[in-house]
DNA sequence: AATGAATGAGTATTCATTCAT
DNA sequence: AATGAATGAATACTCATTCAT
């Protein structure tokens, strides 16, 4: 399947940026990395800066993707689970990303960027929330949306607990272990 | 008393780098906050990097003063009890620029750029172990230099994880009572 | 037939470097005089220094072109002749700019920088030379190399001993007769 | 004998200008090295640039210092003697400056300046002619002040043309007999 | 005479962005 | 959609010179 340009351009913008940092990189660096000419990045990007909501969104889109890969849960706890695994594994694979998203939105943009950028990812998480409701597997008590926003807020601050900071002493299982008995807690009666 | 250039240079570009960070931030900015000259920059400093260094040692000295100040402890606890609060104090005054410091410092200098600026810091605190060593105060068994080294680590280690990290969630009194047990015990027979 | 940016630009800086030398000479002079933007010098030489190799081959280019205006030699004296008069013809043109290629080159590049300048001219004058021996014209004894190269060398200093030292006494026709005598003793038989 | 704040200047200067060029040395070079002042540099200099008649004036009063020494000529032929062997000698001492102080001196100044250096060194010599005049060893036929302006500049190109250019193929005394013939035909009758 | 801190104009170079083709 | 030459504002750093002490 032939890549498109523009993720050939963000592609190459990822690998530039990991290994110059988001400064130091420039465009010319990445329209040469991704073989294509210095006017085409403007075509698919405002700005240098539009980069960091568009690395932050490619990151999202596939933590959601391998998410929808897994099916649907039929518990809360397997679909704890899943968002768990999932959740570890991504922050894993893109840590050298995450802070540099995380500092570079807030510079450049507003809050609304992040929420436009979660939107679809809250949105998928929300229909599982309902259909489980549906079915009897929550009780309704449970307010969907702050529930949602909670367990997402709850997992990624571990994850990058886990693997952003110096100071990471447990492994992984139990990191997740611990995480998993305290949403327990947290969201079943 | 009339602060020298040095010292305007220093606070003006501590401020510009607080308020842009230190890539967007530049020398002319801090000469224009300061009221000199491009071209004084330049007599106190070789270049904008070597400022980093010179924040990393401008907070050291402020921590020695402090420590200083309080006089000559009498007990390995007293020192302790010192170095824990002016270290924690140190670190939540100057959180926005102790991070900078280590990545800028290890990305434009070596590390003996590191050991140049802790020296006076550690030659004091290794001069009050000695003391309360020939005062029969803490038992002659400890090995000095590494005593010290590993009570700095420890201690800078617990201030900046509860003032730098996301994730604080004890109190301040807590952390330096739990941090003092755990020094108390690798340290005194 | 429009004049390459390029061309502008060479041209600019040779004017402004001859009229104010090359360290006095600014990046900045040279736009203005080419009419084109700052940046764009840039984008045709790598570095302000680069223009001495760039000037250098431009005067080897155009001493090439003259002498292949000239048609092909049947003898090697008329080889000799079209060599002696374009190179003294060059060295009077460009004699603000031969020492300073000189100097300039051997200061900021290496030796491997000539060469490469050389390169088309040393190529065309080996393919006439040996366009001659083939036709019987000279003799095959001759190490076609070493021979080119020695007539390069004694024609080029006695071109600037000529034009570029102060004690010319001699005019150009007697020292070309008396340069060619030199030279028909070394490389015929 | 204590060396003047002058001559401390001069001397590093010159040692400073020989090793980095005149361009890229800078005033802070020559203060450090002298161990003065930055400042003290302007109550000696107007400029950086008036270095260069300051040069030359010091190497034109080495060497008529050295005429002086020898003493008083008894006849044309021994003062040319002193003449050539002086200038010789003060030409290869020197030759790393004086290139340098023609073309410096013809850029910043204008020509009356040379005439300024030399002026202790002409009055000297056309004393030395009239004394030989009028003791007889020189025809009073010949015109004074010519006769030394051609003397001094024919010396001076040839010892030029034998430190200074890239082609010297004669030996120091082969080159100074053919020079004082060249002489004796050109003041004798 | 000597000092040396302060000056500020000047330079090479970078790079995000534009736009005619 | 793609190109890539042209742009020009911005930046770190240099250094001859001044002047109050």
């Amino acid at each position: 399947m032939k890549q498109t340009t523009y993720d050939q351009l963000l592609e190459a913008a990822m690998n530039v940026i990991r290994r110059e940092g988001f400064d130091k990189a420039s465009v010319s660096r990445f329209v040469k990395e991704a073989g294509v000419a210095q006017g085409t990045f403007y075509n698919y990007f405002a700005s240098k800066n539009e980069l960091v909501p568009a690395i932050a969104a490619r990151i999202l889109d596939e933590q959601l993707a391998r998410m929808k890969e897994r099916g649907d849960a039929e518990t809360l706890e397997m679909l704890m689970d899943t968002m768990i695994d999932v959740t570890f594994t991504i922050t894993e694979e893109f840590r050298d990303y995450i802070s540099f998203c995380y500092s570079g939105i807030s510079l450049y943009y507003s809050f609304e960027r992040w929420d436009e950028i979660y939107r679809p990812y809250y949105v998928w998480l929300e229909s599982q929330f309902l259909r489980l409701q549906q079915a009897g597997s929550i009780t309704t008590e449970l307010e969907l949306k702050a529930a949602v926003n909670n367990m997402v807020g709850l997992i990624e601050h571990a994850a990058e607990a886990h693997y952003l900071s110096r100071a990471v002493t447990e492994d992984r299982t139990t990191a997740e272990a611990e995480l998993k008995r305290m949403l327990v807690r947290a969201l079943t009666t």
